[in-house]
DNA sequence: TAACACTGTGTAATAATATAACATAATTAA
DNA sequence: TTAATTATGTTATATTATTACACAGTGTTA
């Protein structure tokens, strides 16, 4: 088992906002959302943001600079994400495929590289877009 | 064949700073690379550095907000991208991997998303930083 | 050749994303 | 109960990127 972590009052606002929002979200955003509970500036956004990014409870979508929470209940995939997007609608949703994840894990290159993350992202279209 | 894209006076300056330098460049900083040949104003590089990574001169690495140019002559991977990146000393390599590659552009969601593009970044510590 | 579409330019202003620096408080570990 | 660690609140500022506007060059096409 994994140390649980207690989450503080800032982070618990912040990961409750993501958690019920099943898209991404921006972190001027969730300032603007938050600032109802007291949360006043981007700083304590991004404090609390770079936290759960951490402990896995979030994943930032690097490519649209936004946070979408992680919907694997163990989260202990922090340090290995797959996401597609659609360009379109720019719905995102998170992958979860066994057999790629575990190429991407045992990928090795000639340089002696030592992984311990990767992060990769789909675009396309979705269903509803095509 | 594909069509001969022809570079403008700025394009060929940035692509020509990129191409010269073996790691990412920030916008700003080339911005104030090229600020000696006239170009005066960040627009006028975001507008060049979006031409180069739409026509796979240039790529985005999206975790850094940097850009690298493509080693790969033929530049027909616009759209199929993996990079390793050293989290010590940043440096940043483009992985070139037919296994992986396969793997990923055969890669099928369960939803019926059609893809036309990925990025894959690699995080870890390179030979000299272990 | 004129009208048009398309792409690129130059400039100014501003939006959006993210961090530095400082003082202080709460929590945990020794 | 001191020290170390982590989080807070606030102000200011750094960094990354786009909007808006006027205009110039190129290549259709009619």
């Amino acid at each position: 088992m994994q140390k649980q972590e207690t989450l503080t009052k800032n982070q618990k606002i912040i990961l409750d906002l993501i958690e019920k929002s099943d898209q991404p979200l921006k972190a001027y955003s969730i300032l603007f959302d938050v600032k109802k509970k007291g949360i006043n500036a981007p700083l304590q956004v991004y404090r609390a943001l770079n936290k759960l990014v951490k402990i896995g409870k979030i994943h930032k979508i690097e490519s649209r600079n936004a946070f979408i929470a992680c919907k694997n209940s163990k989260c202990q995939i922090a340090n290995a994400t797959i996401f597609s997007i659609c360009e379109s609608c720019e719905d995102v949703t998170e992958i979860h495929d066994n057999k790629l994840s575990e190429h991407l894990r045992d990928f090795k290159d000639n340089k002696g590289m030592k992984y311990n993350k990767y992060n990769l992202e789909f675009f396309g279209l979705c269903k509803k877009c095509v």
